[in-house]
DNA sequence: TGTACATCAGTGAACGCGCGTTCACTGATGTAC
DNA sequence: TGTACATCAGTGAACGCGCGTTCACTGATGTAC
Protein backbone atom coordinates (compact mmCIF):
# COMPACT_ATOMS: atom_id res chain seq x y z
CA UNK A 1 0.00 0.00 0.00
CA UNK A 2 2.14 2.95 -0.91
CA UNK A 3 1.27 6.35 -0.55
CA UNK A 4 2.45 9.43 -2.48
CA UNK A 5 5.63 10.93 -1.34
CA UNK A 6 3.63 14.01 0.00
CA UNK A 7 1.09 11.73 1.87
CA UNK A 8 4.55 10.09 3.38
CA UNK A 9 5.65 13.54 4.55
CA UNK A 10 2.53 14.00 5.96
CA UNK A 11 2.51 10.46 7.76
CA UNK A 12 5.68 11.59 9.31
CA UNK A 13 5.00 14.83 10.61
CA UNK A 14 1.89 13.71 12.28
CA UNK A 15 3.45 10.79 13.84
CA UNK A 16 5.84 13.44 15.04
CA UNK A 17 2.68 15.94 16.18
CA UNK A 18 1.16 13.19 18.53
CA UNK A 19 4.23 11.88 19.86
CA UNK A 20 4.97 15.49 21.16
CA UNK A 21 1.60 15.18 22.91
CA UNK A 22 1.60 11.86 23.73
CA UNK A 23 4.95 11.90 25.03
CA UNK A 24 4.18 14.94 27.44
CA UNK A 25 1.02 13.22 28.81
CA UNK A 26 2.60 9.51 29.33
CA UNK A 27 6.09 9.83 29.82
CA UNK A 28 8.34 8.50 27.51
CA UNK A 29 8.38 4.99 28.74
CA UNK A 30 4.27 5.59 29.07
CA UNK A 31 3.49 5.26 25.67
CA UNK A 32 4.79 2.96 23.46
CA UNK A 33 5.20 3.00 19.35
CA UNK A 34 2.47 1.10 18.71
CA UNK A 35 0.39 3.65 20.65
CA UNK A 36 2.19 6.19 18.58
CA UNK A 37 1.06 4.79 15.42
CA UNK A 38 -2.17 3.90 15.82
CA UNK A 39 -2.74 7.66 17.12
CA UNK A 40 -1.15 9.07 14.11
CA UNK A 41 -3.56 6.57 12.35
CA UNK A 42 -1.09 4.18 10.74
CA UNK A 43 0.35 0.52 11.92
CA UNK A 44 3.58 0.01 13.89
CA UNK A 45 5.21 -1.71 11.17
CA UNK A 46 5.95 1.01 9.39
CA UNK A 47 7.39 2.91 11.77
CA UNK A 48 11.36 2.39 10.94
CA UNK A 49 10.64 3.49 7.51
CA UNK A 50 10.40 6.84 8.98
CA UNK A 51 12.64 6.84 12.42
CA UNK A 52 15.91 5.39 13.28
CA UNK A 53 14.23 4.20 17.02
CA UNK A 54 11.90 5.48 19.20
CA UNK A 55 14.68 7.97 21.02
CA UNK A 56 15.31 9.56 17.67
CA UNK A 57 11.54 10.36 17.36
CA UNK A 58 11.65 11.74 21.14
CA UNK A 59 14.34 13.79 19.93
CA UNK A 60 12.17 15.31 17.20
CA UNK A 61 9.31 15.49 19.09
CA UNK A 62 11.05 17.65 22.09
CA UNK A 63 12.05 20.06 19.63
CA UNK A 64 8.57 20.37 17.86
CA UNK A 65 6.60 20.31 21.70
CA UNK A 66 9.39 23.43 22.25
CA UNK A 67 8.85 25.29 19.12
CA UNK A 68 5.17 25.10 19.39
CA UNK A 69 5.17 26.37 22.78
CA UNK A 70 7.19 29.67 21.45
CA UNK A 71 4.33 30.04 19.43
CA UNK A 72 1.89 29.71 22.08
CA UNK A 73 3.04 31.92 25.10
CA UNK A 74 6.12 33.64 24.10
CA UNK A 75 4.21 35.59 21.71
CA UNK A 76 6.09 38.88 20.95
CA UNK A 77 3.00 41.15 20.21
CA UNK A 78 1.61 40.35 23.96
CA UNK A 79 2.19 43.67 25.00
CA UNK A 80 2.29 42.81 29.06
CA UNK A 81 5.89 41.96 28.96
CA UNK A 82 7.30 38.95 31.10
CA UNK A 83 4.47 39.73 33.54
CA UNK A 84 1.88 38.95 30.66
CA UNK A 85 3.77 35.93 29.87
CA UNK A 86 4.32 34.42 33.58
CA UNK A 87 0.26 35.22 34.68
CA UNK A 88 -0.36 32.98 30.83
CA UNK A 89 1.78 30.05 31.94
CA UNK A 90 1.06 29.85 35.38
CA UNK A 91 -2.83 29.66 34.83
CA UNK A 92 -5.08 26.46 35.79
CA UNK A 93 -6.16 25.77 32.22
CA UNK A 94 -1.99 24.89 31.59
CA UNK A 95 -1.76 23.26 34.24
CA UNK A 96 -4.27 20.38 33.32
CA UNK A 97 -3.56 20.06 30.37
CA UNK A 98 0.23 18.33 29.96
CA UNK A 99 -0.07 17.12 26.48
CA UNK A 100 -0.19 20.58 24.83
CA UNK A 101 1.83 22.48 27.74
CA UNK A 102 5.65 23.29 28.65
CA UNK A 103 7.53 20.39 27.73
CA UNK A 104 10.39 21.44 30.37
CA UNK A 105 7.39 21.38 32.62
CA UNK A 106 5.65 18.07 31.47
CA UNK A 107 9.25 16.02 31.14
CA UNK A 108 11.70 18.21 32.76
CA UNK A 109 13.20 15.34 35.27
CA UNK A 110 13.20 12.85 32.64
CA UNK A 111 14.90 14.65 30.79
CA UNK A 112 18.51 13.84 32.53
CA UNK A 113 17.90 10.20 32.17
CA UNK A 114 17.03 10.06 28.05
CA UNK A 115 19.81 9.69 25.75
CA UNK A 116 22.39 11.75 24.24
CA UNK A 117 20.12 12.94 21.77
CA UNK A 118 17.13 13.85 23.33
CA UNK A 119 18.88 15.83 26.00
CA UNK A 120 20.75 17.75 23.26
CA UNK A 121 17.41 18.89 21.28
CA UNK A 122 16.17 19.34 24.43
CA UNK A 123 19.36 21.88 25.01
CA UNK A 124 18.85 23.99 21.62
CA UNK A 125 14.99 24.27 22.70
CA UNK A 126 15.85 25.64 26.06
CA UNK A 127 18.47 28.07 24.87
CA UNK A 128 16.16 29.07 22.20
CA UNK A 129 13.46 29.76 24.80
CA UNK A 130 15.59 31.84 27.09
CA UNK A 131 16.55 33.94 24.25
CA UNK A 132 13.04 34.82 23.23
CA UNK A 133 12.50 34.95 27.05
CA UNK A 134 15.41 37.46 27.67
CA UNK A 135 13.92 40.16 25.37
CA UNK A 136 11.18 40.47 27.53
CA UNK A 137 12.81 40.88 30.17
CA UNK A 138 13.44 44.54 32.14
CA UNK A 139 17.10 45.11 33.03
CA UNK A 140 19.65 47.41 31.97
CA UNK A 141 22.16 45.44 30.70
CA UNK A 142 22.10 42.04 28.64
CA UNK A 143 23.83 40.01 31.39
CA UNK A 144 21.09 41.10 33.81
CA UNK A 145 18.01 40.38 31.68
CA UNK A 146 19.67 36.65 30.60
CA UNK A 147 20.00 36.16 34.32
CA UNK A 148 16.61 36.87 35.07
CA UNK A 149 14.98 35.32 32.11
CA UNK A 150 16.39 31.68 33.39
CA UNK A 151 14.99 32.58 36.91
CA UNK A 152 12.04 33.29 35.79
CA UNK A 153 11.78 30.27 33.43
CA UNK A 154 13.16 27.76 36.59
CA UNK A 155 10.38 29.45 38.99
CA UNK A 156 7.52 28.77 36.21
CA UNK A 157 8.61 25.19 35.26
CA UNK A 158 8.86 24.64 39.08
CA UNK A 159 5.66 25.69 40.19
CA UNK A 160 3.75 24.42 37.48
CA UNK A 161 5.65 20.65 37.74
CA UNK A 162 4.92 20.74 41.67
CA UNK A 163 1.16 22.17 41.29
CA UNK A 164 0.91 19.08 38.97
CA UNK A 165 2.92 16.48 41.42
CA UNK A 166 0.07 17.64 44.34
CA UNK A 167 -3.07 15.70 45.00
CA UNK A 168 -4.91 18.66 47.00
CA UNK A 169 -6.38 21.17 44.21
CA UNK A 170 -6.39 24.19 47.01
CA UNK A 171 -2.41 23.60 47.40
CA UNK A 172 -1.96 23.24 43.44
CA UNK A 173 -3.93 26.09 43.36
CA UNK A 174 -1.56 28.24 46.32
CA UNK A 175 1.60 27.11 44.11
CA UNK A 176 0.29 28.65 41.26
CA UNK A 177 -0.35 31.57 42.76
CA UNK A 178 2.14 32.42 44.77
CA UNK A 179 4.64 31.60 41.90
CA UNK A 180 2.39 34.39 40.18
CA UNK A 181 2.92 37.29 42.44
CA UNK A 182 6.36 36.08 42.94
CA UNK B 1 15.87 -19.59 55.31
CA UNK B 2 13.67 -17.75 58.13
CA UNK B 3 15.62 -14.24 59.49
CA UNK B 4 14.78 -12.94 63.21
CA UNK B 5 12.12 -10.58 62.97
CA UNK B 6 14.83 -7.77 64.04
CA UNK B 7 16.42 -8.37 60.71
CA UNK B 8 13.50 -9.08 58.81
CA UNK B 9 12.62 -5.70 59.83
CA UNK B 10 16.22 -4.42 59.20
CA UNK B 11 15.68 -5.74 55.59
CA UNK B 12 13.08 -4.17 55.09
CA UNK B 13 14.34 -0.71 55.65
CA UNK B 14 17.34 -1.72 53.61
CA UNK B 15 14.62 -2.04 51.01
CA UNK B 16 12.93 1.41 51.34
CA UNK B 17 16.44 2.63 51.77
CA UNK B 18 17.85 1.75 48.51
CA UNK B 19 14.84 2.23 46.79
CA UNK B 20 14.68 6.22 47.48
CA UNK B 21 17.57 6.33 45.87
CA UNK B 22 17.40 3.86 42.75
CA UNK B 23 14.16 5.55 41.82
CA UNK B 24 15.58 8.99 41.94
CA UNK B 25 18.95 8.04 40.12
CA UNK B 26 16.68 5.87 37.79
CA UNK B 27 13.18 6.99 37.61
CA UNK B 28 10.04 5.13 38.73
CA UNK B 29 10.09 2.72 35.56
CA UNK B 30 13.89 2.73 35.21
CA UNK B 31 14.36 0.31 38.37
CA UNK B 32 12.78 -2.81 38.56
CA UNK B 33 12.22 -4.53 41.66
CA UNK B 34 14.76 -7.65 41.11
CA UNK B 35 17.31 -4.84 41.03
CA UNK B 36 15.84 -2.97 44.01
CA UNK B 37 16.23 -5.81 46.16
CA UNK B 38 19.70 -7.28 44.56
CA UNK B 39 20.93 -3.54 45.82
CA UNK B 40 19.25 -4.66 49.37
CA UNK B 41 21.03 -7.75 49.52
CA UNK B 42 17.99 -9.74 48.72
CA UNK B 43 16.16 -11.86 45.86
CA UNK B 44 13.26 -10.77 44.23
CA UNK B 45 11.09 -13.29 45.25
CA UNK B 46 10.93 -12.17 48.96
CA UNK B 47 9.46 -8.39 47.87
CA UNK B 48 6.03 -8.88 48.36
CA UNK B 49 6.47 -10.38 51.77
CA UNK B 50 7.33 -6.73 52.05
CA UNK B 51 4.99 -4.79 50.46
CA UNK B 52 2.23 -4.85 48.51
CA UNK B 53 3.31 -4.13 45.39
CA UNK B 54 5.97 -2.05 43.61
CA UNK B 55 3.74 1.47 44.13
CA UNK B 56 3.12 0.82 47.61
CA UNK B 57 7.21 0.77 48.04
CA UNK B 58 7.47 3.99 45.63
CA UNK B 59 4.93 5.71 47.73
CA UNK B 60 7.08 4.57 50.92
CA UNK B 61 10.28 5.85 49.28
CA UNK B 62 9.10 8.83 48.35
CA UNK B 63 8.25 9.86 52.13
CA UNK B 64 11.46 8.72 53.12
CA UNK B 65 13.46 10.88 50.76
CA UNK B 66 11.65 13.58 51.08
CA UNK B 67 12.44 13.61 55.18
CA UNK B 68 15.88 12.67 54.52
CA UNK B 69 16.45 15.73 53.00
CA UNK B 70 14.66 17.89 55.30
CA UNK B 71 18.01 16.51 57.69
CA UNK B 72 20.38 17.29 55.32
CA UNK B 73 19.68 20.70 54.04
CA UNK B 74 16.80 22.41 55.79
CA UNK B 75 18.62 22.18 59.03
CA UNK B 76 16.97 24.77 61.13
CA UNK B 77 20.38 24.87 63.19
CA UNK B 78 22.02 26.76 59.65
CA UNK B 79 22.29 30.48 60.40
CA UNK B 80 22.38 31.80 56.97
CA UNK B 81 18.71 31.42 56.81
CA UNK B 82 16.88 30.66 53.60
CA UNK B 83 19.30 32.37 51.58
CA UNK B 84 21.95 29.73 52.73
CA UNK B 85 19.05 27.20 52.23
CA UNK B 86 19.14 28.40 48.65
CA UNK B 87 22.92 28.23 48.03
CA UNK B 88 23.13 25.22 49.01
CA UNK B 89 20.64 23.27 47.44
CA UNK B 90 21.47 24.89 43.78
CA UNK B 91 25.30 23.88 44.56
CA UNK B 92 27.27 21.76 41.51
CA UNK B 93 27.67 18.90 44.02
CA UNK B 94 23.70 18.71 44.22
CA UNK B 95 22.68 18.67 40.67
CA UNK B 96 25.16 15.96 40.06
CA UNK B 97 24.07 13.40 42.72
CA UNK B 98 20.19 13.15 41.92
CA UNK B 99 20.07 9.33 43.77
CA UNK B 100 20.34 11.25 47.18
CA UNK B 101 19.11 15.06 46.38
CA UNK B 102 15.78 16.44 46.54
CA UNK B 103 13.04 14.08 45.30
CA UNK B 104 11.36 17.41 44.01
CA UNK B 105 13.69 17.34 40.86
CA UNK B 106 14.98 14.21 40.68
CA UNK B 107 11.21 13.27 40.22
CA UNK B 108 9.10 16.06 40.07
CA UNK B 109 7.36 15.15 36.38
CA UNK B 110 6.69 12.03 36.75
CA UNK B 111 4.84 12.20 39.91
CA UNK B 112 1.39 13.66 37.97
CA UNK B 113 1.59 10.03 36.50
CA UNK B 114 2.11 8.09 39.20
CA UNK B 115 -0.95 6.05 41.03
CA UNK B 116 -2.61 7.48 44.27
CA UNK B 117 -0.16 6.67 46.94
CA UNK B 118 2.52 7.88 45.43
CA UNK B 119 1.09 11.25 44.87
CA UNK B 120 -0.47 11.66 48.15
CA UNK B 121 2.46 10.26 49.88
CA UNK B 122 4.90 13.28 47.64
CA UNK B 123 1.85 15.90 48.38
CA UNK B 124 2.93 15.06 52.53
CA UNK B 125 6.14 15.82 52.08
CA UNK B 126 5.64 18.89 49.97
CA UNK B 127 3.31 20.30 52.96
CA UNK B 128 6.28 19.39 55.40
CA UNK B 129 8.87 21.02 53.21
CA UNK B 130 6.94 24.18 52.70
CA UNK B 131 6.12 24.60 56.55
CA UNK B 132 10.01 24.28 57.59
CA UNK B 133 10.69 26.64 55.08
CA UNK B 134 8.03 28.94 55.71
CA UNK B 135 9.34 29.32 59.23
CA UNK B 136 13.17 30.83 57.68
CA UNK B 137 11.57 32.93 55.31
CA UNK B 138 11.38 37.13 55.75
CA UNK B 139 7.82 39.18 55.77
CA UNK B 140 5.49 40.02 58.26
CA UNK B 141 2.59 38.09 58.12
CA UNK B 142 2.39 34.14 57.81
CA UNK B 143 0.71 34.04 54.63
CA UNK B 144 3.86 36.15 53.07
CA UNK B 145 6.31 34.00 54.54
CA UNK B 146 4.38 31.10 53.11
CA UNK B 147 4.10 32.56 49.65
CA UNK B 148 7.59 32.87 49.92
CA UNK B 149 8.33 29.61 50.76
CA UNK B 150 6.30 27.91 47.67
CA UNK B 151 7.75 30.68 45.14
CA UNK B 152 11.53 29.64 46.78
CA UNK B 153 10.87 25.97 46.08
CA UNK B 154 9.19 26.18 43.01
CA UNK B 155 12.43 28.08 41.80
CA UNK B 156 14.72 25.80 43.31
CA UNK B 157 13.23 22.64 42.18
CA UNK B 158 12.70 24.26 38.61
CA UNK B 159 16.39 25.43 38.71
CA UNK B 160 17.42 22.02 39.39
CA UNK B 161 15.71 20.27 37.15
CA UNK B 162 16.40 22.63 34.30
CA UNK B 163 20.06 22.10 35.10
CA UNK B 164 20.51 18.74 35.12
CA UNK B 165 18.38 18.44 31.67
CA UNK B 166 20.64 20.34 29.67
CA UNK B 167 23.98 18.33 28.08
CA UNK B 168 26.26 22.02 28.23
CA UNK B 169 27.94 21.74 31.21
CA UNK B 170 28.29 25.98 30.83
CA UNK B 171 24.31 26.95 31.11
CA UNK B 172 24.13 23.95 33.42
CA UNK B 173 26.11 26.58 35.76
CA UNK B 174 24.60 29.21 34.18
CA UNK B 175 21.37 28.29 35.61
CA UNK B 176 22.10 27.28 38.67
CA UNK B 177 23.70 31.08 39.43
CA UNK B 178 20.59 32.96 37.66
CA UNK B 179 18.24 31.18 40.31
CA UNK B 180 20.68 31.44 42.91
CA UNK B 181 21.09 35.23 42.85
CA UNK B 182 17.17 35.49 42.22
C1' DT C 1 16.39 -25.71 80.32
C1' DG C 2 15.52 -28.97 76.54
C1' DT C 3 12.81 -30.96 72.83
C1' DA C 4 9.29 -31.15 68.91
C1' DC C 5 6.65 -28.83 66.03
C1' DA C 6 4.60 -24.78 63.71
C1' DT C 7 5.63 -20.59 61.57
C1' DC C 8 7.26 -17.74 58.13
C1' DA C 9 11.36 -14.76 55.80
C1' DG C 10 13.70 -15.60 52.04
C1' DT C 11 14.78 -18.40 47.53
C1' DG C 12 14.58 -19.11 42.67
C1' DA C 13 11.89 -20.95 38.88
C1' DA C 14 7.99 -19.79 36.33
C1' DC C 15 4.00 -17.02 34.43
C1' DG C 16 1.89 -13.71 31.46
C1' DC C 17 2.29 -9.51 29.41
C1' DG C 18 3.83 -5.47 26.84
C1' DC C 19 7.45 -3.46 24.67
C1' DG C 20 11.01 -2.07 20.83
C1' DT C 21 12.38 -3.91 16.79
C1' DT C 22 12.59 -6.97 12.51
C1' DC C 23 10.92 -8.92 8.35
C1' DA C 24 8.43 -11.04 4.43
C1' DC C 25 4.84 -9.37 2.04
C1' DT C 26 1.32 -6.19 -0.49
C1' DG C 27 -0.14 -3.12 -3.76
C1' DA C 28 -0.23 1.70 -5.17
C1' DT C 29 3.11 5.09 -6.89
C1' DG C 30 6.88 6.61 -9.69
C1' DT C 31 9.66 6.02 -13.80
C1' DA C 32 11.60 4.48 -18.20
C1' DC C 33 10.53 3.61 -22.72
C1' DT D 1 0.08 9.77 -23.91
C1' DG D 2 0.15 4.83 -22.75
C1' DT D 3 2.23 0.63 -21.01
C1' DA D 4 5.44 -2.40 -18.11
C1' DC D 5 8.24 -2.69 -14.54
C1' DA D 6 10.78 -1.16 -10.40
C1' DT D 7 10.31 1.07 -6.18
C1' DC D 8 8.97 1.60 -1.62
C1' DA D 9 5.29 3.23 2.22
C1' DG D 10 2.65 0.73 4.88
C1' DT D 11 0.92 -3.96 6.95
C1' DG D 12 0.73 -7.40 10.48
C1' DA D 13 2.91 -11.52 12.31
C1' DA D 14 6.79 -12.69 14.87
C1' DC D 15 11.09 -12.22 17.83
C1' DG D 16 13.52 -11.67 22.07
C1' DC D 17 13.68 -9.46 26.20
C1' DG D 18 12.67 -7.51 30.71
C1' DC D 19 9.30 -6.60 33.84
C1' DG D 20 5.81 -7.19 37.93
C1' DT D 21 3.98 -10.80 40.19
C1' DT D 22 3.07 -15.71 41.89
C1' DC D 23 4.21 -19.95 44.02
C1' DA D 24 6.11 -24.33 45.83
C1' DC D 25 9.80 -24.97 48.55
C1' DT D 26 13.64 -24.44 52.26
C1' DG D 27 15.41 -24.17 56.62
C1' DA D 28 16.18 -21.17 60.59
C1' DT D 29 13.35 -18.98 64.14
C1' DG D 30 9.75 -18.79 67.50
C1' DT D 31 6.72 -21.25 70.63
C1' DA D 32 4.36 -24.73 73.39
C1' DC D 33 5.06 -28.22 76.50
Amino acid sequence: MRVTREQAAANREKIVEVASTLFRKHGFDGIGVADIMKAAGLTHGGFYGHFESKDDLAAEACSRAIRRSWEAWINPSSDGGSEAIVRNYLIPSHRNDRAHGCLFAALGSDIARQPRSVRHAVTEGLRGTIDRLLSLMPGRSAAIRRKRAMATMSGLVGALILSRAVDDPELADEILQAATTL
